[in-house]
DNA sequence: ATGAAAGCGCTAACAG
DNA sequence: CTGTTAGCGCTTTCAT
């Protein structure tokens, strides 16, 4: 079917080894190639329209130049997890510049042994790992294999290579941007525990607002708006004396519901709560208020689990890499920090607005 | 490094083409094993740890088992377009049921010929093509290599393997429904012409509205919740005679930003405007007023790609296939439409909450 | 039913 | 500098 690199040579009146040395560069070859015939190899080959076959090479080589990624399943095929999707486009981006290929897995909680199997199987050369609550079984897999990999967002194990955000200061951040607010009742909507930046953003929160001698309070709201939603609207309907005053989501969607309930029950943000959220995803940009929300660059982990990666392919023996990167705060309207208040309309310019006729 | 079939073969005292087809499924093969030496093989494979590899099985038979999934690089990789997302989704999910991976590539406009050759080789069995405004040149190369691919929302061209969604039909369903609440002046948020759905949702619209004896005014607005809100701002700001009632936006974004406009403008939706959107995002529900918009059923979409594409590999000779799938309306509150009015609370359930001292 | 052997297309020593 | 050759690990006739 298709053109190989002997057709070429035969063409070019020269051997396999000196077209496969000029047509796919191997830097390292004791192969050199001269002038005249590399002209007339790659004339050859344009003649033919020749093009190298990648899976022979990989055969021949063990390398195959595409990296997986591997994407909680639940989250980023089924859900809307905008954390999977950023990383996603951090490594499509690196994989991009480095002239990488990247291999879309995903992973669920019961897949079969052999299903994993199947998908780790030897046509990348090491993969990304994106699972922040499961995956011990594919771990498995890939040590027993010995296929390099770096986790992303995954408690460090020993000689494991991760790259990781730092979630208790980013806990500690949220609560202090809001204690110095001036709040003394803070309440926290946590994530789901299975997650494993969960617990560690919690606590960075309690530890900020132990030291500065405020009230805390803790309830378990997930990652989703409904979530959210539902608490605030527990917060808010009951009769209470001491309200908390300030909220610390556990993501950008919990804030969002949260906000929600807010909206619906007539409670104002900043006003009457101030609130934040977790991820600084896009959207926090278009809710009502402008969200503020711990930013802990999502992509530029992607990208820097893929550096880290290619690391670990090119030296596996080395100390494996560690990462834990900084996090910091996008201050937006919803705490009300006057840096953030933006100029709006002096009032509303329109009046009303006619609507038709309506039919029912 | 690997431990390979013949050492299987060697230990189960059999020949590596038993070994091959007893463990490596080989359905037409003129190859059958007896129990007996079945047997021994699998004993031999599970005490080696033996794990077949898949580049030296793709030489053999020249197929890989993944397929490719290409998307735009600025919208899917470095901007957050839902719609490549949704597609993503739908093909992984197909992918993991009829157990094959898929590699993620990205193609760019301003790409070289290189590049694409580098990423489009043989390392696929086929592609999913998501390019709503451009890849022309991606095309060439894949009709050239003969690469068999899929184009989701597309303009059909004779020979090519389709599947779209009903554009012009989802302008006129919009439309519809905005004169059927009895709008008499509407508006489109047009989106941008280089992407192909722009120019039969818009054109649908407009027959539907010339249609009813409305009328109609179109303005360009992009995709994204900036271009939405500049268009609103624009319309409300200026004093005008004979303003619409009713708004039809080029995708949720567009009706986001659109919406966030009326709210600083103090225009209520839908009191005061409709408005509809477009691709029924998932957070088009976490809007406020939540949003109408066309569903087209896009992870459908990506699903049904990868069934064709399936067809398209085993059959590059058959007929190509052209699917255009149906539209609906996700009727929300957005457009004031009685059957979507959600109960609400009968009024804040809290007056006010106190906030604690804030410092400068 | 099973073994032997010829590739799939490319790379990488190893000789010249 | 360049040609020859032996694999990479698996599939697949073709005999037996």
């Amino acid at each position: 079917m298709g053109v190989t690199i002997r057709d070429v040579a035969k063409l070019a009146g020269a051997s396999v080894a000196s077209v496969s040395a000029t047509l796919n560069g191997t830097k390292s070859g004791s192969i050199r190639v001269g002038d005249s015939t590399r002209q007339r190899i790659q004339q050859a080959a344009a003649q033919l329209g020749y093009v190298s076959n990648p899976i022979a090479k990989s055969l021949a080589t063990g390398k195959t130049g595409v990296v997986g990624l591997m994407l909680p399943y639940a989250d980023a095929f089924y859900g809307h997890d905008p954390f999977s999707m950023a990383v996603m486009r951090g490594v499509m981006r690196g994989a991009v510049e480095t002239h990488r290929n990247v291999m879309l897995y995903s992973a669920s909680e019961g897949m079969s042994e052999s299903r994993i199997a199947m998908m780790i199987d030897t046509k990348v050369d090491g993969i990304v790992l994106v699972m922040p609550n499961e995956g011990g079984s594919v771990i498995t897999k890939l040590d027993h294999r010995k296929i390099p990999y770096v986790s992303v967002l995954r408690t460090p194990a020993p000689g494991a290579w991760v790259v990781n955000s730092n979630d208790y200061e980013g806990g500690k951040l949220a609560a202090a941007h809001l204690l110095g607010l001036g709040h003394k009742r803070l309440l926290h909507l946590k994530g789901d525990e299975k997650v494993m930046t969960t617990i560690p953003r919690c606590q960075g929160f309690l530890d900020a607002v132990k030291e500065a001698g405020a009230a805390a309070e803790v309830v378990d709201a997930g990652f989703d708006w409904k979530g959210g939603r539902a608490a605030g609207i527990d917060l808010f309907k009951g009769a209470r004396s001491a309200r908390p005053t300030a909220v610390f989501c556990a993501n950008d969607f919990s804030a969002q519901g949260f906000l929600m309930a807010c909206d619906e029950l007539g409670v104002r943000a900043p006003d009457d709560i101030a609130v934040v959220g977790y991820d600084d995803t896009h959207f926090a940009e278009t809710m009502r208020p402008r969200l503020t929300s711990v930013h802990m660059g999502v992509e530029e982990m992607g990208i820097l689990a893929l550096e880290t990666l290619t690391h670990c392919i090119e030296q596996p023996a080395a100390e494996p890499q560690q990462h834990v990167l900084p996090v910091r705060l996008t201050i937006r309207e919803s705490c009300g920090a006057s840096a953030a208040r933006l100029p709006k309309p002096a009032s509303p310019l329109v009046q009303t607005i006619h609507r038709g006729n309506h039919q029912p």
